[in-house]
DNA sequence: TAAGTATGTTAAG
DNA sequence: TTAACCTACTTAC
């Protein structure tokens, strides 16, 4: 389930589970032949960037390079060996812990300028500290294109998926289609601020939750509600569906070649 | 057994 | 804008 937190989440895994370790390294598969390199080496730490992971290892420059895609993962199981299952296409091994990876767009091993080239083309990672704020500000005032569209922009921010893009908008009563030039530089502030948030919750507790306490079907007495994708949420997904706050029937349409989750009601242009 | 679906990206047209 | 790709799981037949 790989949006931004999701990445960042793994990052703190491996290096937790494996940092400072000598660890075991192949592909089971056989599609990520550089594996056999780093055999035996020992993992120094894994960063992620956006959506992107990065693996170093000690006595050389090159990383491994993993992007999820649409369905890639990592399963952790706390055994030495455990029988491979489906389509491993990077195991990582200590004595006691292995992790495999299943279904990447992209596992390979680079160099520093490959890691730099691919860090260089993404834009303000909510979940850096450091992340220039400021040059994704500019760059949705300077854009035509519909809000929805800009949050996924890796370019502009990296680590929105489309659950965190729609979820936000819903949190800011945000028209997905208003054009990012006509959005006030205080109310793209506020979205930012709140996927630092909600991405930084996202890190900790593994899953994408972003109800509000008020609006929390517990406050009122019912049962806890939680989506097909594990966390709990407004409009993801809902489509058809009453909206959590109005009433009003969730809509989606495909913006950009990707579903667009919205309440026309909550959400209109102001 | 087959088809459809998914929190993503890239390359071709 | 569309298709292709990587995998596992759910639903339909």
């Amino acid at each position: 389930m790989p949006e931004g937190h999701t990445l960042h989440r793994l990052a703190l895994d491996l290096t937790g589970t494996f940092g400072g370790k000598s660890v075991r390294s192949s592909s089971p598969q056989g599609r990520f032949t550089a594996a056999a390199l780093l055999d035996g080496r020992e993992l120094t730490e894994a960063t992620a960037h956006g959506k992107h992971l990065f693996v170093a290892f000690d006595g050389t420059e090159q990383q491994v390079h993993v992007h999820l895609g649409l369905y890639g993962a990592f399963s952790f199981v706390e055994q030495a060996d455990p029988p491979v299952v489906g389509q491993v296409r990077w195991r990582l091994a200590s004595d006691s812990v292995t992790a495999d990876l299943r279904g990447p767009t992209a596992c390979e091993l680079l160099t520093p300028d490959e890691v730099e080239a691919i860090r260089a083309r993404l834009g303000a990672d909510p979940l850096d500290p450091e992340a220039d704020v400021e040059r994704a500000a500019r760059a949705v005032a300077a854009s035509r294109a519909p809000i929805a569209t800009l949050l996924m922009d890796q370019r502009i921010i990296a680590g929105v998926g489309n659950v965190y893009r729609a979820e936000v908008l819903f949190r800011h009563r945000i028209d997905p289609k208003v054009p990012g030039r006509d959005l006030r530089p205080s109310t793209f502030l506020a979205l930012w601020s709140d996927l630092v948030d909600l991405m930084g919750e996202g890190v900790r507790i593994g899953r994408i939750d972003t109800v509000r306490p008020e609006h929390e079907p517990d406050a009122m007495g019912r049962p806890p509600r939680v989506d097909d994708h594990g966390g709990e949420v407004y409009v993801y997904r809902r489509d058809g569906q009453p909206c959590h706050v109005c009433g009003t029937r969730v809509r989606t349409e495909v913006l950009g070649g990707r579903n667009l989750f919205w309440c026309p009601r909550c959400q209109r242009r102001r």
